[in-house]
RNA sequence: GGGCCGGUAGUCUAGCCUGGAAGGAUGCCCGCCUCGCGAGCGGGUGAUCCCGGGUUCAAAUCCCGGCCGGUCCA
């Protein structure tokens, strides 16, 4: 994927092509230059100058510059998507560029864009460098990609190499008056999210301010390049990037959240350092790998490479990373919030928590005594004039990350423990690399924060240098060890059976109230002596979005009867599962019938999902995104991204206006849009129920008399026409599903009812038992668990009573062997706690062996000895056990140290095993 | 989605590797000391050892399955 790239512009401009001494890569530069102006062939050289004439005061002054300017070169603003792509795709989880919007939809060819050219600012996170993030001076986890894009069809050229580095360069030097011998364009490639392209890398004095992608690659899943049909400008212009050239800070964080840091700074009172230091910090930094520049001796290096204090240097610049580290992560995190992403121990929301998790880290390294929640707070106040709509989430962040900060707070107290232990337990002084890596891994407690601990405690411990590198490696052998995946569970039919059949026709969204249809048969395939029947139309529905298929029955016109029992789409087809009697025939007309009651209960709980879920919304937040569900019959499940489970008043409230909606009578109306456009008319909330494999859409919306749109969401679903058919909802149960994801169970209409019934009739039931009124059950109840307890109690004492009693009898039976005093005592189904009573008041006294017989049942009998501790050291009980056994059927036993027993299945003489003990125990002491 | 660590009185925790009477601390109750408080001393109380199955004469301990919590990685 190599070739010259070369355009009009610089053709007509003079621009021409060299190589790069260091890198060797080829750029095209005005003026004759050795290197190709990027990090690390050359450091930065715009720190403290004025290199653009016309400086923005703000980020939304140069983003709105930006997307005026192209605007006015006949592109359409298009607004931002959420950072999540998982709302739309499946194989990422967060937006790491403006192309990722796109992917695959528009980038595939099936659906056309919102706008074509476009212009967009689109938020990203990349956790990829997040160890470095605030140390750089140029990394950050979240950053707006301003992008214009045009998607060029076979039959459709809208424009491409010439024309994009022509606008790219008019905004660089007219927009933003940059002067043209500063830019340069390297050739370079990228790829992302799929797909792949040469691209124009644009540079101005080291630092990289944008990148000009011509896509024309697939990138397969084993890494080959496709050629693509269509030719896509994807351009990535950073915004803070280009607001830091323009500004001149030091670094990009003193740039981006210059406001914040000052208000920072002031609440926890460290000193902001001298420009010139943070730049020549930025600037060396900038000739630095990743892997360098993530070393915990960072500083150490760079006090060496600048002649500095390295101690001095290090606690200064520990105190920016951790404001750079808040401004940023902050934002990022509100982002993510927004769109419904709440800390977890798994999937997506692992990187909300990672974010939060290395705020606290600084904030317990420095010794801050500010809550995480306050600074965070004082960052939310000024995100807010940027964006707006993070108003809404403004309260849950903070809610969010005071819970967090106590949960670390724990997780620190069991790594001190889990410390002492391994030192307690090896015995040892000083902590192992494993050890580091053990705590880490297990315990959340990363390595610099364990050196901390280890001060206070007085134990040593060394960081290897390559700490992250040991864990990889632990990582690596755990995933050598991992075996293969199982298979996945097939349809019955696969898209191959079905090829060259017509997609059915779906009656059930024409008219879901279609509980009766004709209809012929197209196909009938017999597997495992089941039968699947393909009709050209139907109106059962075939289970999707979270609502079981319908059953019902299909009649044939010569008198054959099948009962549907489950029914299922594959491709465009719908595939009816029955149990026939007779013969179907393909050709054959029939006659559907839809088990009604049950579809038009599922259909209400289906509408009551959609009302449930924006009451939930309401109630608790904008970051409430449906997690999951499943319709079902009585109950329905509902699952939302929040991260605790909500009190009795937040969900009374929830049920409360959920049934104001069904009350309201409201309308429930759907329509078929193109992805693009429904994402545009609707915005990306409609992605609630996750991932939709398919170019149009199915918009379901509820409607308020005012207009205004309750909810809308993409659904496949079949729905009631107005709210009011739902009749009424009841939240039957909430839980924590896992970290950050709440159940909702919840019923309506009749089965509102049935559920009522049910409880009356159990608490009916309990009220009889106890013999009270309904109303007097709770109090009835705790009484006889006080009296249970009491009870219990109680029998303890006269267990202890009886073991004393028990004890006279052991005193009286003592026979003597030599000097041991040994008691036998035979007794009846007695528990363990009472035998032991005994056996401890006797053996408290030296030489001393009881033999209690515990006859169980008839047919089996337990001898236990017990021995005071003097006696134990004399001789093993366990040899004694096993010789006595020996000789008796059936018996099997063993012991040791004070205690010893054996149990006898058959049926023996009490005496004669008597006997038999006795005579082995003198043997013994013999 | 995968890996790792863990679940023992109200709370914290030992024991688990190597199976054999569940131990300690704290809290709570009673008593002593004290003008009183604090503290101390003595006595008492409190555990289905997460659940289910298996192995065994015997399981907190070993094996299998589940539930719950923690944590790291993708």
């Amino acid at each position: 994927m190599e070739k010259m790239l070369e355009t009009e512009l610089f053709r007509r401009r003079g621009f021409r092509r060299y190589r790069c001494k260091v890198c060797g890569h080829y750029f095209w530069s005005l003026v004759e230059r050795d290197v190709c102006c990027d990090a690390p062939c050359m450091p930065y050289s715009f720190i403290g100058e004025r290199i653009c004439k016309t400086v923005p005061a703000s980020l939304s002054e140069l983003r709105e510059r930006y997307l005026r300017f192209f605007e006015r070169h006949g592109h359409a603003r298009v607004r931002k998507y959420p950072v999540v792509a998982a709302r739309w795709r499946q194989d990422v989880y967060l937006v790491g560029a403006s192309i990722y919007v796109f992917q695959p939809w528009v980038t595939e060819g099936i659906v056309p864009p919102p706008a074509n050219p476009l212009v967009i600012s689109q938020p990203c996170i990349r956790l990829t460098d997040v160890d470095i993030v605030g140390r750089s001076g140029r990394h950050l986890t979240g950053f707006e990609m301003m992008a214009h894009h045009a998607f060029n069809y076979p039959d459709r050229h809208v424009y491409w190499i010439d024309e994009t580095v022509e606008l790219a360069h008019e905004f660089f030097t007219k927009e933003l008056g940059i002067p043209e011998e500063e830019i340069v364009y390297k050739e370079s490639t990228w790829s992302g999210g799929g797909n792949a392209g040469e691209c124009f890398e644009v540079l101005v004095r080291g630092l990289e301010v944008a990148t000009l992608v011509f896509m024309h690659y697939k990138v397969t899943p084993d890494g080959k390049l496709e050629e693509m049909p269509m030719k896509i400008v994807d351009t990535g212009y950073g915004l803070e990037r280009i607001y830091w050239l323009c500004t001149g800070k030091p670094n990009v964080y003193e740039a981006t959240f210059d406001k914040i840091l000052t208000e920072l700074r002031k609440l926890v009172g460290f000193e902001k350092p001298d420009d010139r230091l943070l730049a020549k910090l930025a600037i060396t930094m900038s000739q630095m790998s990743s892997e360098e520049l993530s070393r915990p001796d960072i500083y150490t290096i760079l006090a060496d490479k600048l002649s500095l204090e390295p101690v001095q240097l290090r606690n200064i610049m520990l105190q920016q990373e951790f404001l750079y580290i808040v401004a940023d992560h902050t934002r990022s995190l509100a982002w993510m919030i927004y769109d419904g992403v709440l800390p977890s121990n798994s999937g997506i929301g692992y990187l909300a928590r990672l974010l939060l998790r290395r705020m606290l880290k600084y904030v317990h390294l420095l010794n801050i005594e500010i809550p995480l929640s306050e600074l965070c707070s004082k960052c939310a106040k000024f995100l807010v004039d940027e964006y707006p709509e993070l108003k809404e989430i403004y309260n849950t962040l903070i809610e969010i990350s005071d819970m967090e900060e106590k949960k670390f707070r724990e997780t620190l107290n069991t790594a001190k423990s889990q410390i002492m232990k391994i030192v307690k337990k090896g015995k040892k002084s000083v902590l192992s690399a494993d050890d580091l890596v053990m705590l880490y891994d297990a315990y959340g407690v990363p390595p610099e924060i364990v050196e901390q601990i280890c001060k206070e405690l007085n134990i040593g411990v060394e960081i290897p240098q390559n700490f992250y590198a040991l864990l990889v490696e632990k990582k690596q052998r755990e995933a050598a060890a991992q075996e293969g995946e199982g298979e996945r569970g097939r349809k019955p039919i696969t898209i191959d059976d079905v090829r060259g059949i017509a997609k059915t026709q779906e009656i059930f969204y024409e008219d879901p109230y279609a509980r009766e249809f004709r209809a012929r048969v197209l196909k009938v395939f017999e597997r495992d002596s089941k039968k699947y029947i393909v009709l050209d139309r139907t109106a059962f529905y075939p289970e999707g979005g979270g609502q079981p298929s319908d059953t019902g029955r299909i009649i044939t016109e010569r008198g054959a009867e099948c009962k549907v029992v489950y029914v299922f789409k594959v491709g465009n087809v719908i595939v009816h599962e029955a149990e026939c009697r007779g013969d179907v025939q393909e050709g054959e007309e029939v006659l559907g019938l839809v088990d009604w009651d049950r579809r038009y209960s599922l259909m209400k709980m289906h509408t009551g999902t959609h009302i449930l879920l924006q009451a939930i919304r309401r109630v608790l937040g904008a970051h409430i995104w449906q997690a999951g569900v499943q319709k079902d019959i009585p109950y329905s499940r509902l699952d939302v991204t929040h991260y605790k489970v909500p009190s009795d008043e937040e969900i009374r409230k929830i049920e409360e206006l959920a049934n104001k909606i069904i009350e309201s009578d409201l309308p429930v109306e759907t329509e078929f849009l193109i992805r693009t456009e429904a994402e545009a008319k609707y915005g990306v909330r409609i992605y609630q129920g996750g991932f939709i494999p398919s170019p149009t859409l199915r918009i379901v919306k509820i409607v308020e008399p005012t207009g205004e749109i309750y909810d809308v969401q993409a659904c496949a679903g079949t729905h009631v026409k107005k709210t009011s058919e739902v009749g009424i909802i009841k939240i039957v149960g909430v839980e924590k599903l896992q970290e950050g994801v709440i159940r909702f169970l919840f019923t309506t209409s009749r089965h509102v009812l049935e559920y009522l019934t049910l409880l009356e009739r159990s608490l009916q039931d309990t009220a009889r038992v106890l013999g009270c009124s309904v109303s007097e059950v709770p109090d009835k109840v705790r009484k006889l668990v006080d009296s249970l307890k009491e009870t219990e109690s109680y029998v303890r004492r006269l267990e202890k009573l009886v073991s004393s009693f028990l004890m006279e009898q052991v005193s009286k039976n003592i026979v003597n062997v030599r000097d041991i005093a040994i008691s036998f005592i035979t007794v009846e189904d007695v528990s363990d706690r009472l035998v032991q009573d005994v056996a401890r008041m006797f053996t408290k006294e030296s030489k001393r062996i009881l033999v209690v017989m515990n006859k169980r049942g008839d047919t089996g009998l337990e001898v236990k000895m017990f021995t005071s501790s003097d006696i134990a050291k004399l001789l093993s009980l366990r040899d004694i056990v096993r010789e006595i056994c020996s000789n008796i059927e059936e018996c099997r036993g063993g012991g040791g140290g004070t205690f010893a027993q054996m149990n006898i299945r058959a049926k023996v003489n009490l005496d004669e095993i008597k006997h038999r003990i006795l005579e082995t125990i003198r043997s013994h002491v013999g």
